[in-house]
DNA sequence: GCAAGGTC
């Protein structure tokens, strides 16, 4: 019997193919050329000895499109949300491979991640098999569940194959279709009607997503909370004393009020002592955690923060660094490390490094800490850490060098003990009001020590205060301040918004960012540190849409991304159908698509006015 | 010329 196994990335199939034949495999090549063919045996529980052939695709093997008839121009835009919908080959030298190797293959087996788009890849796999072997029935195909390499666990995988998800599917399937059907839609009519008025240039193209204008909303939404913001003065007491020739500041317990003759009411009965009494000592063990293991957004809104890196480089850095071995796979929802995870050995590989290889061998020594355990998993990859070793000065890209050594940093960070500290504090009781002051030692820096980003530092120390003296008052003061206006959008904080809003995935946030810069819709500037704003037209856009009356939903905002991702898990739980979830959401985008298109006009004009306004 | 999702 001869089975084929399919991969949905040519790592996994090497890996793979290493671990179940020991080693023992032949490689041929296919006409792509990321893509080699592995032959060997394995023992099969279920079939006994079989000739293997484990192969890969690169993603997905196929997209959806509109028939010639619904090309663009060629009818009108709302038309493409009842439009036939037809099914392309995106690699045909990879959908060829299939069809061959299917041919005189008895089985199929699936080994694609185990996420949705993951089930639906095997499903376009098992689609391009039946071309090449029409015995293959959808309800026969193996489905290996695995969520990482390690060798008994993908060999019980391969022991326990179980069938293709149909409702992962299906769910995925409607998620496709939506944004096809809402992305052309709304861009070509965008499109069309700005280019008509000359708000945009002639080659320019004025996309709409279901992604792309939440990740827009979030940008305008910000601006204008700054733009809007008036600052507002608020009053508290500060008093000062002084032990042993040291000065401390003690602050209100109370905080601040707005209401300034409030305040001075208070500090009038406060003036009347000219003492205060130490009334509470307190000495507290304060830790500062390790950080999580590392995934995909943490390490784009670290690099963003820490190196000013886009997350668009960071993560492109990563996979250039994963291609040639050094770290592992770039793309991860996990924030945990599997039960079998060698750390020892992944820290033994850092040990000859001059910057990091003494902590390294310190740990070593010393002994490791257990990572901490987050609470997400994509069940198919483990969180990004260092593979094999690379002396960064080797490495010629500036942002590579920066990855590697941030995701070492971070991961030896990960086996060690928090940073610990003693907080000393006071409480001061001046006439009826209390105030407090405390100060903090850091005694152990532990993984501060490596994890050299983050600042966690002793403050100016206490005074050796005794419970219930009472000292003078050297200064009592009323001090006034005012409210200040959030800050400009940082890449950081967008990332953090859209993966917090479920916009966009691990390996896309960095891509709609970029998108809606390309598209001239927000744009970076440097400004203390880098910040995203937008640009007249993404305001024009922005707010054209939120002035349109829609019936209860957005266009600009997060909501109805985050209704279509909660509806496509029930889809996968059974609580709903792909066709119950279609009738809504194309419902709702379909009428408020009407809304727009009865409006365009007025959105134009918009436009055109926040741009001259700002020319 | 349109989307978002995989991956190289």
């Amino acid at each position: 019997m001869k089975i084929l196994c399919v991969a949905e990335k040519p790592s996994i199939a090497k890996e793979v193919s290493r671990i179940l034949s020991g080693g023992n495999f032949r490689t041929r090549n296919s006409k792509n050329k990321y893509i080699k063919n592995y032959d060997f045996k394995f023992n099969f529980p279920r079939k006994g000895s079989c000739d293997v052939t484990m192969t890969s695709v690169v993603g997905h093997l196929t997209g959806v499109d509109f028939p010639p008839a619904y090309k663009w121009g060629n009818c009108i835009a709302g038309k493409l949300f009842d439009a036939e919908i037809v099914e392309k080959v995106m690699k045909q030298d990879v959908f060829d491979n299939i069809v061959n190797e299917a041919r005189n293959s008895g089985q199929l087996m699936i080994w694609t991640d185990c996420d949705r788009e993951g089930e639906y890849i095997g499903y376009e796999i098992f689609k391009a098999a039946s071309k090449g072997n029409n015995r293959l029935a959808i309800e026969n195909i193996w489905r290996s569940r695995f969520s990482h390499l390690e060798r008994s666990h993908i060999i019980q995988a391969a022991a326990n194959p179980v069938t293709l998800d149909l409702k992962a599917i299906n769910a995925v399937s409607c998620r496709i279709e939506l944004d096809l059907r809402v992305g052309a839609s709304f861009t070509r009519l965008l499109t069309d009607a700005l280019k008509n008025k000359s708000v945009i240039d002639a080659k320019d193209v004025a996309s709409y997503g279901t992604c792309q204008f939440p990740t827009l909303g979030f940008v305008v939404d910000r601006y204008k909370r700054v733009k809007s913001f008036t600052p507002e003065k608020f009053w508290h007491i500060q008093v000062e004393l002084a032990k042993d020739g040291v000065k401390t500041n003690f602050n209100w317990t109370k905080g601040h009020f707005f209401d300034r003759l409030y305040v001075m009411n208070l500090y009038q009965e406060c003036l009347k002592h000219k003492d205060g009494k130490i009334i509470k000592l307190e000495q507290k063990r304060r830790s500062n955690y390790r950080p999580l293991p590392l995934t995909t957004v943490e390490l784009q809104k670290d690099c963003s923060m820490f190196f000013k890196m886009s997350a668009k480089a960071a993560l492109e850095a990563a996979e250039k660094l994963y291609n040639r071995g050094f770290l592992s796979y770039p793309r991860t929802e996990t924030d945990t490390f599997p039960a079998t995870f060698d750390f020892k050995g992944t820290i033994e590989r850092q040990t000859s490094d001059s910057r990091w290889g003494e902590y390294a061998s310190r740990l070593l020594t010393n002994g490791i800490e257990n990572a901490r355990s987050g609470n997400k998993n994509d069940e198919a990859h483990p969180p990004i850490h260092p593979v094999n070793y690379v002396n960064i000065n080797t490495l010629t890209s500036a942002d590579e060098k920066k990855v590697y050594e941030y995701v070492v940093r971070r991961f030896l960070a990960c086996c060690s003990k928090d940073a610990i500290g003693q907080q000393t504090s006071a409480t001061l009781l001046w006439g009826d009001e209390t105030f407090t002051s405390s100060g903090l030692m850091v005694t152990e820096k532990n993984y501060l020590e490596i994890y050299t980003y983050k600042k966690w530092e002793s403050s100016k120390q206490l005074p050796k205060f005794i419970q219930g003296e009472v000292l003078p008052i050297t200064g009592g003061i009323i001090k006034e301040g005012k409210t200040t206006a959030p800050n400009y959008m940082t890449e950081t904080e967008l990332i953090a918004l859209m993966d917090a809003n479920g916009i966009g995935t691990d390996a896309t946030i960095a891509e709609h960012i970029d998108k809606i810069i390309n598209r001239g819709y927000v744009v970076k500037e440097k400004k203390k540190g880098e910040i995203i704003v937008p640009s007249p037209l993404g305001m024009g856009l922005i707010e054209g849409f939120d002035g349109m009356d829609f019936d209860n939903i957005s266009l600009s905002k997060p909501f109805l991304r985050k209704r279509l991702e909660t509806s496509l898990q029930q889809i996968v739980d059974g609580t709903t159908t792909k066709d119950e979830v279609l009738a809504e959401l194309k419902g709702l985008y379909k009428q408020a698509f009407s809304v727009s298109n009865r409006n365009i006009n007025q959105l134009v004009n918009y436009c055109k006015t926040v741009i001259s306004e700002n020319s």
